[in-house]
DNA sequence: CTATGTGAACGTGTTCACAGCG
DNA sequence: CGCTGTGAACACGTTCACATAG
């Protein structure tokens, strides 16, 4: 079923049947592949060579079923009453994931996530040099930040031309962003990772993911708020703090 | 429907009727609940009294659909004919999402990115006072990032008590991120934000959220390989970049 | 007559459990 | 005989469409 090509090819493009699967790669499996990814890189590090999907999976935080069905969306490449080998798997989700290939990566707004963002120099996971650096401010212009020196916003079109961004990260104060947005998208970035708090108007063709601080720490509030309800639910019920039936 | 009792009160219960629904929220209808909170909060500053599904949904990048589902979730608080009362909807959600009370957070690791968040001086939002950080460096102890005195990781236990820490941030390079996830638990923090690029191990009544920026750079590189390979793809079938059916 | 609220239909993603391969 | 790979069952989330309240 395999489809045997070299690996680590630059502009390797998919064979047929791999487009019709990467097509068909449900969103949460694609965040999944990335996480086991990272395992994977870890255990080839420490000279793990095989792997069954039971270790891969706790390593990776989810349960066994979940693991194989989702490395079955990317093709069979283990080995029944083994497992998986590690380099092999380690290949086959990067082309999967597109990581054969390197992307070219602009900040925008070089505040203080910004600085922090550049000077992670090369994104975590590496394949994401960062390439370029705006911001408005004209104080900022010139100086380097994690070794790239800031330019002005308004040459975001010529400077990620010249430097073929892919992804732009947006990490302006939110009334920024939807200009900014606009102006990565006539500049012809398809990818964008927002950081500010607002929901960006973009065409079709441009893929948006967002990390949003203040959402995250709400859910995590309405957990707090959630269980400390069950808390005191569970105490009127007669259940005590630590699950003990006090009262049955 | 609507359980009337004051609203802005900081230690309010929740009724048996909203108990249960809080349990049935969908986690994807909270995530979109402190998003339309957040749309709502700008229409309230802007002198916005009342707010149709339509024109929220809008706002919010949902369809409106989903977002009457998602508000009927936590009750009927809309006038059929009319619309949603702003004031009202923000302080019910806010009551559903735990904001009504204050979450002390701490940040663990302050290198780049724990200074940008510690600088954010309360979190985006506000209802999330940044109170406590911590770091291994001893060069770091005692000295203030936004306006906070830098605690040493040792001291976690006693710090996160005296100031009622609720939620711990994990900002620190992967290798400390558990270690410094047990001791934020046995100092019982029971909401953690990781940033660190490990699968946390914490006890069932832990929550853990994280933030994961090599994890969404993959994702969005596996849309730009499905992009480029779609349309290598439409080419040999007679497509033209521009959608045109060029050999048809 | 308008816009909400919601049961029912639908689709997507997860889990189960076992057939089948090495 | 163990572990993968996967169809089938299930659970969850989204969308539809309309009855219902104002």
């Amino acid at each position: 079923m395999a489809s045997q090509r070299g690996e680590g090819d630059l502009t390797t493009p998919l064979e047929p049947a791999d487009r019709e699967r990467a097509r068909a790669i449900p969103e949460a499996a694609v965040a999944r592949l990335a996480v086991y990814l990272r395992v994977l890189s870890g255990m080839a590090d420490q000279g793990v060579t095989t792997v069954s999907s039971e270790e891969l999976s706790t390593a990776a935080g989810v349960n066994s079923a979940k693991l194989r069905k989702d490395l079955s969306y990317i093709g069979s490449y283990g080995t029944r009453g083994v497992g998986y080998d590690v380099e092999v798997l380690v290949s086959h989700i990067e082309r999967i994931l597109g990581l054969t290939r390197k992307h070219s990566v602009a900040v925008v707004g070089i505040g203080n996530l910004g600085h922090a963002l550049a000077n992670y120099g090369g994104f975590p996971g590496r394949g994401f040099p960062v390439t370029a650096l705006f911001d408005v401010d004209d104080d900022l212009v010139g100086v380097p930040v994690g070794g790239i020196p800031v330019n002005h916003i308004e040459d975001i079109q010529r400077v990620c031309a010249e430097r073929e961004v892919s992804i732009g990260v947006i990490a302006t104060p939110p009334p920024a962003a939807q200009g900014v947005c606009d102006r990565l998208v006539s500049a012809g970035v398809q990818c964008i990772l927002n950081f500010a708090p607002v929901v960006l108007q973009v065409p079709d063709n441009v893929e948006v993911r967002k990390v949003d601080l203040a959402v995250e720490m709400q859910i995590l509030s309405f957990h707090v708020a959630r269980r400390a309800d069950e808390a005191a639910n569970d105490l009127v019920n007669g259940i005590g703090v630590d699950g003990m039936v006090i009262r049955p």
